[in-house]
Order: structure tokens, then C-alpha cells, then sequence
DNA sequence: CATGAATGAGACTTCATTCAT
DNA sequence: TATGAATGAAGTCTCATTCAT
């Protein structure tokens, strides 16, 4: 941080409220930009609703971003690669068996898009070819390294021969969550849908994933 | 149009063309609106591009549609209600093992949906919380029918023993096929994705969610 | 009549039915025309209302009347030339004192003008200035009409030494009159209002403005 | 706009001369739809119309008024319903005779309403049906106000004695009134009309209405 | 830096009128 | 003569963006 960082508790007195204001701008707009991008999609998210809800006018908002599309890629940058790194990171660093890997990975990605950030891909899904730029942008900085981060935890365990090499299983993993999102950030934000993804759930699907859904007389203790 | 018109009736006097070409409006207006809803989605989809591309004129279009939420409303009706009515009967009429449904259903619904159609779940993703009203329109015309089909489905196996009583089965079958309409309709549009929808992917995908993704020792013959 | 009078109970066989329709097409028309006129306007009332109402198709209204515009001026003649020559056949016939005769006007008016026809004058009121051509036609066939008819009659009174000479009486009578027209058909139709003009209020009226409404010692008998 | 502005107080820095004008914006839109909504009727007046009369742009109109139908609202509230406050007011103040009031309430009538709010009479009696809420509004804000303060004018000339009790005494001195507005914003702005309400016409109506139309022997001074 | 009044292109929808049948 | 499908101009209202203050 800078010298200036306004938690510094020594009185820097006028100004450093003015300041840490400003500073805090751009989070600001991001937060608000991307609570509102979910909640009605791109298009039809008024600038004015965006800015009344960081706090500021209209008029603001173009001063830190020119237009309302560099703000929607502002706000993917923001949010998703933070995520996307940090599963990384526990990959690497991981040590024990792929199937704990990947419950390990599963569950702290759903831990951390429970909130508004998983909303993006609702937008993306929904939007991106009205604004055809943004494909390959959200290809590179999203679809691609989740894939790496996935594909690499499933090959380990193939190569320690837990897990048979089926190729779709990446896209089955990241189908379940992604489409869970999707579900509560569009119907079940209207109606009361049946199910509710909580960590009971994501053991569920890793299970029933793993061990298959047929009953075979000389399965011992593979469910739960 | 012509006297040789193999399809108009000798003597069929008095406003055959005209008639046919009424008869054929619905269909072809509502397969502009199916295209451009899913290309575009539904808010950006102008009145006048749908009856442009369905050859009209943009007042011709309310003749048939009152307003475009109707329309959208028609598109779904004429696209998937009449898809999950189709599976149903399949069901109902099915005397074999629920594998074998379970197969024959999803190859259905990939080939029946293959086309435009299966956009329309992007759109109702998409859009769904801007109108409102179509919330329960689409929970009830589309999402209910789908899960009974589904659960019936599963339900048959485990009432045979065929299938281990799972929960989350039927969210899983449907977020995977979902999921990958979704991707086919919105960056599979603009990027060229990996993976394809094939008869051969659907196939794996079922053994993979059959059979589990655990190698084990004494399976025997568990890929198909 | 026609020798082909449809009346005549000699069976005229085929053709008397269509032929009937079509010579009533012209009166079913502007009584359609008028009812709707006086219940939307007419710039509110829309060409295809008209022609469902009088039980025939759009086109054919186009036959009887080549735009909406002289549709209305049809609608004007036929209703209200009627009622004022009447008036005046009464006012040359009538051998009685002057008061006798403005009170036998009035109630004369009240019953004709009871139905939709008063509300002609709604319509004109309203959108003479969008139809500026309406104007002089109206001022010409409706307007001087009644007036002089209300004139002479009030002259009568004046020259038999029954009246006062004073000038606005005209437009006090009629503007009572057609103002309660104008009520009916506008606020009156929405909400209840607190007077209808029956026989008793024409009286009441007629008498208040020929006594006045002071109270004065020396009056005999001038309150009814 | 220019530093020597008298309206500008000294050094009143930001934003004087925008908010200068956004202050006497409402107004000027007030008076433009009141002009335009005379002329041409509720429905046929165009917003941006009224927005160019104003001098500003559509979107501008629509930053103060809603919609179309709040902005009559407006122009009624801020022309009828101050209007008849006012009335109220003299009525309360007065301490004179009935029959002073009724003339000077009338005669303040004539005078506020000779412009163009008078004619908003027109519109509502035109219009009326085709907008049902408008209905309502209209006479909760406008017409039983009014009628209150005639109703209580005349009362007071029955408790003094000076009327006689004749129940729609309040409706003939507003029909007059009302009735000819009426004519002079519909065919009196096409074409010549024969009277025009000036002061000495209010008197004679009144005289009329106070004294009586029939000429009777014992009469003393019963025009003023 | 910050504001918010102002703009104007563009959306959905209506309806008088035409014309092939 | 009668129909009604088709047209397209015109209306109300929205909203991304600009710019004077």
C-alpha cells in the first residue's frame, strides 16, 4: 500500500477521508456493477442504478470507466481470476489423494461463488454474443485456466490410478456447479426452486460422480 | 402461387394463396423469433428483426402475437413443451430396463434439441428475472414437466433395484445436458469449444454418471 | 318504398334478404359510428370497431364510406338536421303563449336528445379543432339552426309582451342543455353524479330562469 | 445568465444559472401542456410536442412528469385546483350579501379562467372515457370542490333569506359558466362565435338568473 | 473531481387504409 | 360486393452518454 494507506491510525487528519473515498471508488463501482450485472444482466442495467448504488452520480461513474461494456470487463477481471488462482494454488500445494483434491477444490469453490460473483457466468452465457469482444476475453481469462485447474487435478488421479480416464468428466464437474448457479441467479431468484446447493449437496454429486448411480451386489461401503 | 402449385387444390376459389400464406405465418414467424431470441436474447431482440426475417412487416406480426412476451411465450410452447410431451409418451410406452430409458430419453432430447431450441434455456437464463411474469409461465410449462420426466425415469430403476436411491441424480442429468446448450449457444457461438455434443459424449456421459469415475478392482464389464 | 319493399309479405323470395341487409348497410353503419364516436371520441374510435359493431368487416366500411372523417360528417347530418327541423315544424304549428312553447321545446329536446345523438356535440366540442373542416360545416348545419329556432321562439315571447328583452338568454337555455348532455356522456359515464335530468328538472329550470331566483315580498304565486 | 443578473445573488457559485433554469422548468412545461392539451385534445397532443413548446427535448418532459396522464394531472392541479382554492378563500372572507358573493365569485371566475385553463373543461369532457383514472381524479380535485363552494354561496343566500330554495340553481350557474368555455375552445377558436364572455355578460346572466326572465307589472328596480 | 440536467436515437405497439382474393 | 391480411407511419417512453457548472 502507499505511505497515505488510510488505516493507518496516525492522524493524517483532513483529507485522508476525502482520499480513502476515492481510493475505495473503483471496488466500489465493481461491487455495485456486478450486484446489479447479475441481478438484471448486462443490457439492462441502467449506468444511473450503478452508480446510486456505490454512492455517487451518474456523471461519476465515466470518470473511472468510459463505458458501460470496459465496466463489465472491469468487473470480470476483478472477480474471477482471484478465484481461479487461488484453486490453483491449493492444487499445487496439495498432497494427498485426487478424489480428496478434487472434493477439497469443489467445496471451496462453492463456498466462494455463493455469492454474487457467480453470477457472471449468467451474464457471460447470456450476453456475450451481443458483445462478441468479450468471448475470447472471458476464454483466456476464465474458461481456459478453470479447465487447466481441473483437467490437472482429475490426471493425477489417473496417473496414481484412482480415477478410469473418461474425458467428459471435466465438463460433467464444472456442467453441475456452473448450471447450479446459473439455476439461482435466474428462475430460483423468482420462484422457490427444490433443491439448495450446500456442502451436503456437493458431497452428494462428488459421490454419486465417483461411485456411479447403478446398485452392484459387490459394492462395499461406497456410499457415504 | 402459380396455377401449377402442386400443393393448392384445383378450384379451391376464393383466397387459396392468401390462406396459405396465413396458414404458414405462425410457424415461420415463430422461427424467426426462436433464431433471434437465442442469437440475441430476448429484451434485444427487436419486433421489427423478427417479422423482418420472417419476410412481414412488423404490424403483421402483432396479427398473430400480441406482444412479444406472447411470442416468447409461443416459441417456448411450440419448441419444448411439445419436446418433453414427446419423452413423456416415450416413457410411458417404454417396457425395458431403466438404463435403456434412461439412454433412449437423453438421445432423444439431444437430437430433438440439437437445433435452436435448446437456446431457449439461455434466453430464460438470461432473462428471466427482467420478466418476471415468465417465471412461472417457464417453471410450469417447461421445468416441472422436464424433472417429473426425469424422476419417473429414475424412479422406475430403483423401484426395479436397478439404481441406487440418489437425490441429486436427476439435477445432475439435466445440468449436464442444459449446461451444454447453454455453452453451444453463447461461447460456443463466437469461439470454437473443445467439446462437442455427440451421440458418443452423451453416451459417455451416462456411463460415466452409471458407473462411477472410481476404478475398482472387481468391476467387470462396467463400460458398456 | 321500392316495390321490392321487404315489408310486403308477398314472397319475394331470394334475394329480399340480401337486399334488405344491404339498403339497412348505410343506417347500421352510422349508428355504429355514432355510439362508438360519442362513447371514445373520434380520434379514439378505431375504423375496424365500427365495422365489427355493425356486423360487417373492415373493407366493407371503406365501401360505404371512403374515410373516417366523412364517415363522422354522415353521422352528424343524419342525427342532428332531423332533430332541429322537427323543433322548428313544432315552433310554426304551435298557437300558445311563448312560455308554453319554450317549455314544450325543451322537454321536446330532453326526450329526442336523450339517447346517443345528444352526445354528438361531445365529439364535436372535443375535436372540432383537430378536424378544423368540421367547423363551419358544423356552425352551418347544427349551430344556427337551433339558435335561430331558440331566437324565435324567445322573440315571441318578447313581441307578445311576455319576456324581458335580454340578450343571453339563448345561450343560458341552451347551455344548460347541451352542458348536461356533455356530463352524461363524459364524467357521468365514469362516476355517479348527483343530478339527472328527468321531466321535473326541466321544469325546475325552465321555471328558475323565468322567475328568478330572488326571493321577493310582493310575488304571487311565482314558485311553482 | 450573464454576471449582472439581478435574480443572481452575489457569488451564489455552482450551478446558478442550471438550476435557475431547472426551478422554472416545471412551469414552463405546465403552461405548454395546458396550451397544447386545449388545442388538441389529451390524446392527440404529442409529449414531444409539448416538450418543444417548453423548448427543451422529449427526454427532458419526461424527467419531470412520469407520463403523459401525470403530466394533465399537473396542469390540472396547478390551474383548477388553485383556482377554486382561491374562491374558497374570497367565500370565507366575504361578509357581505349573498347576492355580492355569487357575483363577485363569479365575476373572479371569468377572470382567472379566461385563458386557457378554462378550456381544460373541454378536455376532461372529451376525453374523459378513453382514460377511466383521470375520471375520479377529476372530480375529487375539481368538480365537487367547485360545487362546494357554489353550494355554500348559495346556502348562505337561503339562510339570509335572499334565495329561494331551488336545488339546481348550482348547476345552471356552472353550466354557463362551464358551457361557454366550452364553445369558446372548440368552435369559437375555428370559427366567429356571436357572444363573447365579457364582465357585462356575467351581469346580465346573472341579472337574468337572480330576477327572472318573465316580465311581471309589479316589479320594482329588479335590474340593478 | 463531481454533479445531474439535458439529449435524442431507438424500442414496442397501434391503427387508418389498401388491395389481392 | 365483401373480406381480412398486410402495411408502415406515428405515438409513448427509456437510457447511455455528454457537458456546463
Amino acid at each position: 500500500m502507499s505511505p497515505s494507506d488510510p488505516s493507518s491510525p496516525a492522524g493524517d487528519g483532513h483529507g485522508a477521508t476525502r482520499r480513502r473515498r476515492k481510493d475505495a471508488r473503483p471496488q466500489e463501482l465493481l461491487d455495485a456493477a456486478l450486484a446489479l450485472f447479475v441481478e438484471k444482466g448486462f443490457a439492462a442495467t441502467r449506468s444511473e442504478e450503478v452508480a446510486a448504488r456505490a454512492g455517487v452520480s451518474k456523471g461519476t461513474l465515466y470518470l473511472y470507466y468510459p463505458s458501460k461494456e470496459e465496466l463489465f470487463k472491469a468487473v470480470v477481471r476483478r472477480n474471477l481470476s482471484e478465484l481461479i488462482a487461488e484453486g490453483s494454488a491449493i492444487a499445487d500445494a496439495f498432497e494427498g489423494s485426487a478424489e480428496s483434491l478434487l472434493r477439497l477444490l469443489m467445496h471451496t469453490w462453492r463456498e466462494r461463488a455463493a455469492g454474487a460473483a457467480s453470477g457472471i457466468h449468467k451474464v457471460v452465457i447470456a450476453e456475450v454474443r451481443s458483445f462478441p469482444e468479450l468471448a475470447q476475453f472471458y476464454l483466456d481469462e476464465v474458461v481456459l485456466p478453470a479447465q487447466r485447474l481441473i483437467v490437472g487435478a482429475l490426471q493425477r488421479g489417473i496417473d496414481r490410478g484412482e480415477f478410469r480416464p473418461l474425458e467428459p468428466v471435466p465438463h460433467l464437474l464444472i456442467a453441475q456447479t456452473i448450471f447450479h448457479s446459473l439455476c439461482e441467479h435466474s428462475l430460483g431468484a423468482c420462484v422457490s426452486l427444490p433443491v439448495t446447493m450446500d456442502a451436503t449437496l456437493v458431497d452428494l454429486q462428488l459421490d454419486l460422480l465417483l461411485h456411479g448411480l447403478l446398485r452392484r451386489p459387490n459394492r462395499a461401503g461406497a456410499a457415504k
